[in-house]
RNA sequence: GCCGAAGUGGCGGAACUGGUAGACGCGCUGGACUCAAAAUCCAGUGUUGGCAACAACGUGUGGGUUCGAGUCCCACCUUCGGUACCA
């Protein structure tokens, strides 16, 4: 019997859907296996050939378990807040909630056609408010707890009140913003309500705070750090500039030492962990004090990662923003100061990166070493950042690369403080070998002997102590967007207050528009009786007008999976006992610093809370690699855009005939011809060759277009590996291989069976490797061997 | 610059702890079947020389360890991914 892939495949689908075949319970005598995917955006183009990889390599092994004898779960979901959606709904009025259905919708067909052997019925979307009830809920029990330091855990923030209404805030060790006070009880007890709601937000684990942040007019949003690269905004490359707003932050730093650790409990890639850790940038070192000549009043506070170095400082550097700049400005220097903070004021992220001028401004005031007395001058410069450590640094243009260069740019001195140093007319030599010269206390130490000396000296003094500085910023937790999870916060007299729990889930209120206010507030600024009444018949306040990022729901949708019907919890204690944690999870390498290390904070701090019983989500991590696109490219003419040159003729001269055919009188009338004509891959065939008929019914404006033939009558184009994106006309929809022709234009008729095969047989599934299709014959005749075996 | 991954036939890629390099597939060549084509089947296919048996050379480059290296060590080159005034 002849081998029909689409008749079997139908035959098993529906005794799989008849028999609830892949139904699973949350009990079973058997060991447990959790297998995840990467729950798709469900963008309007589609699933395309690269989506599927992982889903087939998951799929795969989730059966092999199966017949191993687990009781495996295998679900799949949609992130499906985003971008795009509410791109399309700006650009069209329809409501992103429409779009985003009929998109799922569609990725379920297409799933489905690959014969995965999902449970449905626990099938998950983050945008449904069923779901955002329990992000909202995170939210909130986020914004109830601190970070305790002794405890090193998250409390909950009423207990924290307890004790600064009984002992002030003296005792407590816990994670809060820098300039947190230090208070009695008693000077706590007589604080009025506003006063001690502003104290609390500086523990909160999430909390508005005035930042700079990345701020994209074009997306009219703010951007995440993982979200911005090199510059300009990770979604359609828009420029991103620096602004000064009120955002809401999750005080991921809390958790920074405890992301690291957790980092060597994991089955993870290499490059995954190296990032992460690159990202969080611990490193360790001292902070130090240093007086100011005349201001008796104020100190600057610097991080160093050398201390050591200290007999070396010869200057000082303030951020341009720092906070004492216009006190420390002498009047002489003033023009010149002001001249500088504005000038890089008004330079980009980009400017920034392309050009790196050494640049400064000096305030005319001095800085004091608190170990020598040697007074130092105070420099402004862009390349100390004001994000990073104190926005200060002492500099030691004798230990230091950049204080080296700025050194010899501005003829500041520069002392040599280890014998071991060369030429100080070269470099800086940043070595920690030799002993110690020109440095006082230290002088004929060596650098193991020198840095507890010192330390022990700041912190008796109390001019400093040694310090752990990390690089990883608290994440700015809103967008200036409509599609997305309402905060479930109120105003009251400008102070952020959780609504109340039973009032969850905050729904998406109808806008008339998906564009910000005419006064700038974000879409929900459109909501009619956008308004929260705490009392019944009492007094209403204000939502919230921002909404959640999008990685709010992709960092705890692991655990709906679980229980996703459960109205009660976020998941029931059974059922997250029972699964526990996943057992391998397959997606993307993109992610690595967005959702990745978000959805280990959240574990982390749900984990503390008592509600997710391991510390780390998903024990083994694979990155699939991308399928990249093959994109096909026309060549045309410049000066008549309606005559097409094949690929390899480009260069070549053209006969009399030919020019009469093109009705040009030379090859030079055609003026440039250039690529870079993105043509739909689906109208090449295998062998580059152009469907002409294709193409001119492709768009009307091709409908007239003359071509010049390569010498065997084809037209050849271009090729060229790019992403897959629709904008790039190389996307390849994996029903045109599995479905027949009956089914859908054009149909190969392949099957499940050999798609999915063929995807496994591509190559290793970490590597990226561009779609191409020449190879599937050969699994299709293995499959057809093997069905008439 | 720094961190990470990877370099094997015409192509995708195998080769587990050091033990017959190139499995399997694509492509290509020849043959069978057919009036013919497609499909299918059979055989061959790292490079060079040879009718052949066979020989020499072959895993990015140069060294090294070993009875034996694609695999281990050192130095370098190239490609890809990440990241970058982080004090």
């Amino acid at each position: 019997m002849e081998y029909n892939p689409r008749d079997i495949e139908q035959k098993w689908k529906q005794y799989w859907d008849d028999h609830e075949v892949y139904k699973i319970e949350n009990t079973s005598d058997k060991p447990k296996y959790y297998v995840l995917d990467m729950f798709p955006y469900p963008s309007g183009a589609g699933l395309h050939v690269g989506h599927p990889l992982g889903y087939i390599a998951t799929d795969i092994f989730s059966r092999y378990k199966r017949l191993k004898g687990f009781n495996v779960l295998h679900p799949m979901g949609y992130d499906s807040f985003g971008l795009p959606a509410e791109q399309y709904a700006i650009s069209t009025g329809q409501h992103p909630a429409i779009t985003t259905e009929n998109n799922i919708n569609t990725f379920r067909k297409q799933l489905e056609n690959l014969g995965f052997s999902y449970d449905w019925s626990r099938e998950v979307r983050t945008s449904d408010p069923s779901f955002y009830k329990w992000t909202q809920w995170i939210f909130m029990q986020l914004f109830n707890h601190y970070y305790d330091k002794i405890a090193d855990k998250a409390l909950l923030i009423s207990d924290l009140v307890k004790t600064f209404s009984t002992e002030g805030n003296k005792k407590v060790n816990a994670v809060c913003d820098e300039d947190t006070p230090s208070f009695t009880a008693d000077e706590w007890n007589a604080m009025s309500e506003k006063e001690q709601q502003l104290l609390l937000l500086k523990y909160r684990l999430t909390f508005p705070e005035e930042s700079y942040v990345n701020w994209c007019p074009a997306l009219g949003t703010v951007l995440s750090n993982d979200e911005v690269k090199d510059g300009v905004s990770e979604r359609g490359g828009y420029p991103v500039e620096r602004k000064l707003m009120k955002q809401w932050a999750m005080r991921i730093t809390a958790y920074a030492d405890r992301l690291l650790e957790g980092l060597k409990t994991v089955d993870w890639p290499e490059s995954i962990k190296d990032q992460q850790t690159n990202w969080i940038g611990r490193s360790q070192g001292a902070s130090v004090k240093f007086g100011v000549e005349g201001h008796a009043d104020k100190q600057i506070g610097v991080f160093t990662t050398r201390v050591d170095t200290i007999y070396g400082v010869t200057f000082m550097v303030l951020a341009p923003e720092h906070e004492y700049v216009a006190a420390l400005t002498t009047p002489e220097h003033q023009d010149e100061i002001e001249k500088y903070q504005k000038w890089t004021a008004s330079r980009s992220e980009v400017d920034r990166q392309a050009e790196k001028r050494i640049t400064g401004a000096f305030t005319g005031s001095y800085a004091v070493n608190p170990f020598n007395g040697e007074k130092v001058p105070i420099w402004i410069a862009d390349y100390v950042l004001a994000g990073y450590g104190t926005g200060a640094v002492m500099a030691v243009p004798s230990g230091d690369q950049r204080d080296w260069n700025f050194a010899k740019h501005f003829n500041l001195p520069i002392i040599p403080i280890l014998d071991a140093q060369k030429n100080m007319d070269e470099a800086a030599d940043a070595t920690k070998e030799g002993r110690y010269i020109n440095s006082g206390m230290i002088n004929g130490m060596t650098y193991e002997e020198a840095v507890p000396t010192l330390i022990n000296w700041l912190e008796e003094k109390g001019l400093g102590k040694g310090k752990i500085q990390y690089r990883i910023r608290n994440a700015v937790f809103s967008r200036q967007r409509y599609w997305g999870e309402p905060v479930p916060v109120y105003w009251k007299n400008e102070i952020p207050y959780l609504i109340d729990e039973s009032e969850l889930p905050l729904v998406l209120p109808q806008v008339d528009k998906y564009l910000p206010t005419e006064t700038g507030e974000p879409p929900l600024g459109r909501a009619e009786d956008w308004k929260y009444t705490p009392t019944p018949g009492g007094e209403s306040y204000p939502y919230e007008l921002s909404t959640m990022p999008g990685w709010a729901g992709s960092s705890w949708y692991f655990y709906r999976y679980m229980n996703p019907q459960n109205d009660q919890e976020f998941c029931s204690q059974d059922a997250v006992n029972y699964w526990r944690q996943v057992d391998l999870y397959v997606g993307g390498p993109e992610h690595a610093v967005g959702h990745l290390l978000y959805s280990r904070f959240w574990n982390k701090f749900m984990y503390d809370l008592g509600l997710v019983p391991e510390e780390e989500y998903a024990k083994k991590l694979i990155n699939q690699g991308m399928i990249q696109g093959v994109s096909k490219f026309v060549y045309r003419s410049f000066n008549h855009p309606n005559i097409y040159i094949s690929y390899d003729r480009v260069s070549d001269d053209f006969t009399p005939e030919e020019l009469k055919y093109l009705g040009v009188n030379s090859r030079d009338d055609l003026g440039f011809v250039g690529a870079g004509f993105h043509v739909d891959v689906n109208l090449v065939n295998e062998d580059s060759s152009l469907d002409i008929e294709g193409f001119r019914n492709w768009r009307s404006e091709n409908k007239d277009a003359k071509f010049l033939l390569s010498s065997d009558g084809k037209y050849y184009c271009e090729s060229a590996v790019e992403k897959m994106s629709k904008s790039k006309y190389n996307v390849v929809n994996p029903d045109k291989l599995v479905l027949d022709s009956n089914e859908i234009e054009g149909g190969k008729g392949y099957g499940a069976d050999c798609f999915r095969m063929y995807e496994m047989f591509l190559g290793p599934v970490e590597v990226a490797k561009p779609w191409n299709t020449s190879g599937i014959d050969g699994v299709n005749r293995f499959l057809r061997k093997f069905w008439g075996l």
